[in-house]
DNA sequence: CACGGAAGAG
DNA sequence: CTCTTCCGTG
């Protein structure tokens, strides 16, 4: 019941991201936290959706690492450091660059919804396994074994 | 700035 | 495994 999460010209459904509430459990993802703060707009200032669909502009680089690093307890974050966590999913295909654009990235929505809430959002669709209606592609391959 | 190898933490 | 830290390269 986290009201619908508006971030402007994007919204996506509740089961899209994780419950960080989650007691003692594992520790919270990058794009998690990414996903997070696109989703509110007092943080419009700093990290916003801009351009084509899933594509983000990290408007203030400093404090986005600041955040990150509070919310890691890791107090000489920087935006080299986070960068770097953010080149790790473009293997991963959560993420990928948009080349020419500073500080601009993209969500594969398709990819990060099917591989990280297969189940989860089978139910919330209603029994009914489909493409999620943002998702153009499917994903073609298993990124488990090579 | 952006990239990706290498080593290391938890 | 998911980053965090450090760093050479373009």
């Amino acid at each position: 019941t986290r009201g619908q999460g508006r971030g402007g010209r994007f919204a996506f459904p509740d089961w899209a991201y994780k419950p960080e509430s989650s007691p003692g459990s594992r520790q919270i993802q990058l794009w998690h936290f990414i996903l997070e703060l696109l989703q509110k707009e007092e943080y419009q200032g700093v990290i916003a959706w801009q351009g084509d669909y899933g594509e983000f502009v990290i408007k203030d680089p400093d404090e986005v690492a600041r955040l990150w690093g509070i919310r890691k307890c890791k107090p000489h974050m920087n935006y080299d450091k986070l960068s770097r966590a953010l080149r790790y999913y473009y293997n991963k295909r959560i993420l990928h660059k948009t080349k020419g654009k500073r500080f601009t990235y993209k969500f594969n929505f398709s990819k990060v919804v099917l591989v990280n809430y297969p189940f989860n959002a089978r139910q919330s669709w209603g029994g009914g396994f489909q493409t999620p209606f943002w998702g153009p592609s499917p994903p073609s391959h298993t990124q488990t074994s090579p």
